[in-house]
RNA sequence: GGGCGCAUAGCUCAGUUGGUUAGAGCGUCUGUUUUACACACAGAAGGUCCUAGGUUCGAGUCCUAGUGCGCCCACCA
């Protein structure tokens, strides 16, 4: 070799140009890799928020999914790994909108739905790109080609097909409804954007009034005004006697109440005085109550968290936290309170706005999990074509007979409860940026459609949709679909691996589920490998208040994307919280200059033309086989999907085999006089780190590709496309 | 109230289906310019694998109970 390397390698020098060459050379593309590939190989990249930057957290997603995508790739699979972003709506929204008013001082009101919606996409453009060019920086072989976001045309028309298709189909429908609203993000939140953070509060124990006879307790005095009845367990002896009975005109806190006594099952006779008061508009629970009593529904609490009018004189228009303290004050003044106790109760809070859920009866749109429907084809096991099924039995098929694997296997708990507890989806957002739901009106006319309706007077439903309803098609919305034709949808779809994080897989994997088992009669992916939270070295979350964010970019700049890849990778096993910590990345770093160094070894001891086929000692033969033998097991580590593991052994391999024994016992062959000896210690030597590059590969595929591509026993263009050592 | 996870070297964590002297990174100590690498090499110290029982020829790994952390789900009003 004529060019010395120099004696340290340099991440910085090497990666763009690396990355700028695998881009060029069109292999991230599966149309343009080599040799002949029958089997299909597809990963769907979880699409970041277009919010602005990415994380660390993504650092890791990208580092297993690459490394997962570059084995298959060299393992001689057609192989696509498809990128893109998630428009985020409600996330987004707020975003821009605080930057709005921070800029300019205006809200989106003050400057209308059109110019806000330009607002928010001209931000997005921006932060596209940004990420773009992270994405590259990680070292992730993603088809820019085929590259997506969930707001795009073709996005879009899956979206709106998809909504139709469900509406047609009876599974989306309208309905007045007591829903999550959040006050705060003036928007109504499906069940699993609402958290729960305990509370020391108050549980009153009161009488409507003097004559009445039951006492009931409650932790929300206000509401009370929005009673219609009062429930007990059928079997309470202390009630029997007045179950059906109705109380008319109770005067209450400033209203007059009917208050009916209903018996129902869900009492708990043991808690407080075993009657409740029965809230039907701003209760989730008091409104199936309600519903299997036909009560009446007042609402007494508006989309400002303030009481209504119909909440009586007394506090309409006041806040809900004042009008409760106007009401104890009133219950107290009236004698009518008789025991106020602590308790420890939850609150509930939008998880992205902070705000305090209100529970409030408005007209939505849902998707029923629970109505039957027929399923025209069927390749889910356990579901025929044309049979009747329902959207939660897709779900749990699927998962049930292993069709799709969830990794690690104790997820499938937290999954089945999940889908056994799951209500309808509230699908309608009260935001602006989002895909705007596609149906129609025009007087008593309602009409679902892609397009908009022929013939004037035609006006849009304002709402737009929950964003995880366009998450849900991923894996097929960027494929083709509606397309059922699409080469790409037949090729890649069911795709192979989807590495989500826990945190997302009700919101996420089990949409797409849904979504995909609904739509196509098929499963989205064969294998969920779920990871877990990245943290930081103390194992806090990171996160804005504590400023503890570290910016992946410092960090490979530092370290090189190598050594920060392998970082989030080797001992970090499914599932599991990892700490960052700067100290591991270093200790990579330290790895990919060791391995330059072997490099730089290997070369300076071949000659320009090194005989390849130089007949092999026995001991050298041995290294060989050796090597052989820990490829194997190290190939079945990441079939097995034990990258963490897998990773960790070619570390120990390359450093203290490879590099403290190999080379070490090799020196004195090296430099015999006998031609034989030398060859055959030269070819071992290359042979063995050839292999080695290429195991390595897919952990740290930067410094491997650089080495590679100045060794003389190559015969590829490029290492990225090189033949996986073992089958 | 239901479900789940974790507890292994000073620190952060691996340890796949139970199988020889329990590993990695960082840290500590002692040496060493040696055909590459001081981001290195040679060597060393450091572990009752949370506790108590049990199964087994054999347990960090399986079972039971307990202790201490942590997470998820759930509107006991």
């Amino acid at each position: 070799m004529s060019k010395e390397l120099p004696k340290t390698y340099n991440p910085k020098e090497t990666e763009e140009k690396i990355y700028k060459t695998w881009e060029e050379s069109g292999f991230f593309t599966p149309e343009n890799l080599p040799d002949k590939r029958e089997a299909s190989f597809s990963v769907s990249i979880p699409p970041p928020n277009a919010t602005g930057t990415l994380h660390l957290g993504h650092s890791l997603e990208y580092s297993l999914q690459d490394a997962v995508v570059r084995y298959h790739r060299m393992k001689g699979d057609l192989t696509l790994w498809l990128p893109g972003t998630d428009h985020a709506a409600i996330a987004t929204n707020t975003k821009v909108e605080k930057k709005l008013i921070k800029e300019t001082g205006k809200n989106r009101h003050a400057i209308g739905r059109e110019a806000f919606v330009k607002e928010v996409e001209d931000f997005v453009a921006e932060s596209r790109g940004v990420m773009q060019k992270q994405i590259r920086q990680i070292g992730a072989s993603v088809d820019w080609s085929r590259e997506a976001f969930t707001m795009d045309d073709k996005r879009s028309l899956a979206v709106k097909t998809a909504f139709k298709k469900m509406y047609d189909a009876g599974l989306i429908y309208k309905d007045y409804k007591v829903i999550n609203w959040d006050p705060k993000g003036q928007t109504s939140v499906s069940d699993d954007e609402v958290e729960h953070r305990p509370e020391k509060g108050m549980l009153y124990t009161f009488k409507y009034s003097s004559d009445f006879p039951i006492e009931i307790s409650t932790t929300r005095p206000e509401t009370k005004v929005g009673d219609t009845a009062v429930a007990i367990h059928p079997d309470d002896k202390r009630y029997k006697q007045y179950i059906g009975k109705e109380f008319k005109n109770i005067e209450f806190a400033g209203t007059k109440l009917n208050i009916k006594i209903i018996a129902d099952e869900n009492i708990d006779p043991e808690f407080g005085t075993g009657a409740v008061g029965v809230t039907p508009a701003h209760s989730l629970v008091d409104a199936d109550i309600a519903q299997r009593h036909s009560l009446p529904m007042v609402q007494v609490i508006n989309e400002y968290a303030k009481m209504t009018e119909e909440a009586g004189t007394l506090v309409s228009g006041k806040k809900t936290k004042e009008a409760r303290e106007i009401i104890v004050t009133w219950l107290k003044e009236n004698k009518l309170l008789s025991g106020e106790e602590n308790i420890d109760l939850n609150i509930s809070i939008a998880d992205r706005s902070g705000g305090i859920i209100e529970p409030l009866p408005k007209l939505q749109w849902f998707v029923a999990v629970n109505k039957k429907f027929k399923i025209k084809e069927s390749k889910i096991k356990g579901i025929e074509s044309n049979s009747e099924t329902t959207l939660k039995e897709i779900m749990k098929k699927s998962v049930e007979n292993g069709q799709i694997e969830i990794m690690p296997g104790r997820f499938n708990k937290t999954y089945f409860h999940w889908i056994n507890n799951l209500r309808d989806w509230n699908i309608s957002r009260q935001l602006w940026y989002g895909h705007r739901i596609p149906v129609w009106y025009k007087g008593d006319e309602t009409l679902c459609d892609i397009n908009h309706p022929e013939g004037s007077g035609w006006e849009q439903d304002p709402d737009t949709l929950d964003t995880w309803f366009s998450s849900a098609l991923w894996t097929f919305s960027t494929l083709g679909w509606p397309d059922k034709n699409a080469p790409d949808l037949k090729k890649f779809h069911p795709t192979s691996f989807m590495n989500p994080g826990y945190e997302i897989i009700f919101f996420w994997v089990a949409r797409m589920i849904l979504a995909s088992g609904f739509l196509l009669g098929e499963v989205p992916f064969k294998k969920v490998y779920l990871h877990g939270i990245l943290r930081d070295s103390k194992g806090r979350k990171f996160s804005k208040s504590l400023d503890n964010g570290i910016d992946p970019i410092e960090i490979i700049d530092h370290y090189g994307a190598d050594a920060l890849r392998m970082s989030l990778i080797i001992g970090i096993g499914p599932g599991n919280d990892a700490n960052f910590d700067t100290n591991k990345v270093r200790g990579y770093q330290h790895f990919a200059n060791k391995l330059w160094n072997i490099a730089r070894f290997v070369l300076l001891n071949v000659t320009e033309k090194p005989n390849l086929n130089a007949s092999l000692k026995d001991k050298d033969q041995t290294k060989l086989e050796e090597q052989k033998e820990l490829i194997k097991d190290i190939t079945n580590d990441m079939e097995e999907y034990r990258y963490y593991i897998a990773a960790e052994k070619i570390y120990h391999y390359i450093w203290h085999i490879l590099a403290d024994e190999i080379i070490e016992d090799s020196k004195t062959d090296l430099s015999s006089k006998d031609l034989e000896t030398k060859e055959s210690a030269q070819r071992m030597l290359l042979e063995l780190l050839m292999n080695s590059l290429k195991i390595l590969h897919p952990f740290m595929p930067f410094v491997t590709e650089e080495i590679y591509s100045k060794l003389p026993n190559k015969n590829k263009i490029l290492l990225i496309v090189e033949k996986w050592p073992v089958n």
